[in-house]
RNA sequence: CGGGGUGUGGCGCAGUCUGGUUAGCGCGCAGCGUUCGGGACGCAGAGGCCGUGAGUUCGAAUCUCACCAUCCCGACCA
């Protein structure tokens, strides 16, 4: 029994939340829906950034910075963008405090700005704005650029990672001279990060679009990996916009054509965010804590030390840097935890509830026989091995584990997938059952709308994949080509 | 923004209904000793203007009012 963690069984939200806060991700900050990251858990944020920031460079694009505030004429000059966001704002208006005679702090009305700013929700508008100096002919383009930033939302309901009012990402946002240009890009990255979320984070996605209604306010096409948590919700992890000419006819960005003539730029942008740290939490963790792929963990092996005396003590030290030697060599990174302030199961404990993929133990016993105790967290089994060569066995297990965990969400999620021909059986999985369900809808945003006020299901997307097949709206009877993808989402 | 809950040592809570000497408990913390192959044990410690303000009362953690904070459920959203 894993102290303070409450069991996924008993109460699922209740038991994400004791995994953030007792494998030390992040804790909620004095300011309401904010959380602070915490070192373990921006050490895991950093690994996926390095990886992410790798494929970006890859596939062509470099990274800027564009400001956090942005004018407010800026904001408004693209009408669907600003319905979408105009409620979440936070809005700078002053940039002056004082101090009144009885020594409280207020803000100084005389210090009123001329125009408000806008603490970005998203970075469209302030980079179309740039854009258009940038842009003149074909010659300027692509532009392909990426940037790691905070953005600000002022959400109604907040948590960890899965939406905070201020959460961490990357958007990119790239001007392209055709449209076919643009929706490859779009596609493209949507690619690149269904590959970082199948390779790396172990979590298998459904590509697809989104309806009309679920689109990026602004996009003609919005696109999204959705994976499947525990408990049977979708996560959108990850969106990848086609913009076509909204913004460079909101933002007046034109360039010259190889035949002289003078066109709209197209646009794309795509971005994930922190909330990918709340999708790896919910993918794979159990009741004992985190559980992480190997790809992302910042610890892959930790050493327990278990001895008696110093005497011992210095034998195992001995004995643990020549293996702390070949995994440096093979780039596998460890802890030797020799604490002596806690003793080896309070140790065994703690690092299952970080997710660290393995763990070696080693006392005197050990020594003795030239041989280690090996632990794996994802199926929490021991088995005694010899220290000669253990590297090798752990650099193998270490792979082993990361598709383990891959196919084991795999199956899971294909254990929770259905298909629905009827309502009432739509509406029966919904309720009863937690999953994806795959069902025949006839492409109106009313009967959209009508399933999601009476079973607060959503259309996640319209899967890529799925195949062109004769079928019947479940609601409305009419024709529909292929079955789109409905779940519970967070 | 609607509904509900909670504010008491660092953390988690009891005490509040039925006001009364010194506000308890568990964890954690600091000390000593014994321990150390799955979250150790003993001994003896430190640490609280009971969320804020006003009121009722001889007397308030406890009753009243207001405010603030925070969490959960809904609507909205990555």
């Amino acid at each position: 029994m894993s102290k303070g963690i409450t069991s996924r069984e008993e109460n699922y939200s209740q038991w994400y939340n004791d995994i953030v806060i007792k494998a030390d991700l992040a804790e909620n900050s004095g300011v309401r829906g904010s959380m602070v990251i915490k070192p373990y858990g921006f050490a895991i944020w950093e690994k996926m950034q390095a990886q992410l920031d790798k494929m970006f460079k890859e596939t062509g694009h470099e990274n800027a910075y564009f400001p956090l505030f942005i004018p407010k004429s800026y904001f408004t000059k693209e009408a669907s963008h600003v319905d979408g966001f105009a409620k979440e704002c936070a809005v700078v208006t002053h940039y002056r405090l004082k101090t009144t005679e009885n020594g409280d702090i207020v803000v100084d009305e005389n210090a009123k700005l001329e125009e408000e700013l806008i603490v970005r929700p998203t970075s469209e508008t302030i980079i179309w704005s740039t854009y258009k100096k940038w842009i003149h002919s074909y010659r300027d383009l692509p532009i392909l650029i990426n940037q790691w930033a905070n953005v600000v939302r002022w959400e109604m309901r907040t948590r960890l990672f899965l939406r905070t009012s201020e959460f961490l990402w990357q958007e990119g946002h790239t001007a392209h001279a055709t449209s076919e240009e643009a929706i490859a890009e779009t596609r493209q990255m949507l690619d690149v990060y269904a590959e970082f979320a199948e390779k790396w984070m172990a979590m298998p996605v459904i590509k697809g679009s989104k309806t009309e209604s679920e689109r990026f306010a602004g996009a003609l096409d919005t696109l999204s990996i959705e994976a499947m948590m525990q408990d049977g919700k979708a996560l959108q992890a990850g969106t990848s916009h086609f913009l076509g000419q909204n913004f460079a006819k909101a933002f007046d960005v034109k360039f010259t054509s190889k035949e002289s003539k003078e066109e709209f730029v197209w646009a794309s942008s795509w971005g994930v965010s922190t909330r990918l740290m709340g999708a790896l939490v919910m993918a794979h963790s159990d009741d004992k804590g985190l559980v992480l792929p190997p790809k992302l963990a910042p610890i892959h092996v930790v050493i327990v030390p278990i001895y008696k005396n110093d005497e011992q003590l210095n034998l195992i030290k001995n004995k643990v840097s020549e293996i702390t030697d070949k995994l440096k060599a093979k780039n596998i990174s460890f802890k030797f935890d020799d604490r002596t302030t806690y003793r080896p199961g309070h140790k065994f404990a703690e690092y299952e509830l970080k997710g660290v993929p393995v763990r070696l133990a080693i006392g005197q016993r050990d020594i003795d026989n030239g041989t280690i105790e090996l632990a794996r967290r994802d199926t929490l089994e021991k088995k005694i091995y010899d220290i000669d060569g253990i590297e090798t066995v752990i650099e193998n297990l270490l792979r082993e584990i990361q598709d383990k965990i891959y196919d084991k969400a795999l199956k899971f999620r294909e254990a929770n997938i259905y298909k629905a021909d009827t309502y009432e059986e739509f509406k029966d999985i919904i309720e009863n059952k937690n999953g994806f369900v795959m069902a025949h809808w006839d492409g109106t945003p009313e009967t959209e709308e009508k399933i999601q006020q009476e079973t607060k299901a959503t259309i996640r997307n319209i899967p890529f994949d799925s195949p062109e097949e004769e079928g019947k709206c479940m609601i409305s009877g009419k024709p529909s080509k292929r079955r789109v993808l409905f779940a519970k989402a967070y």
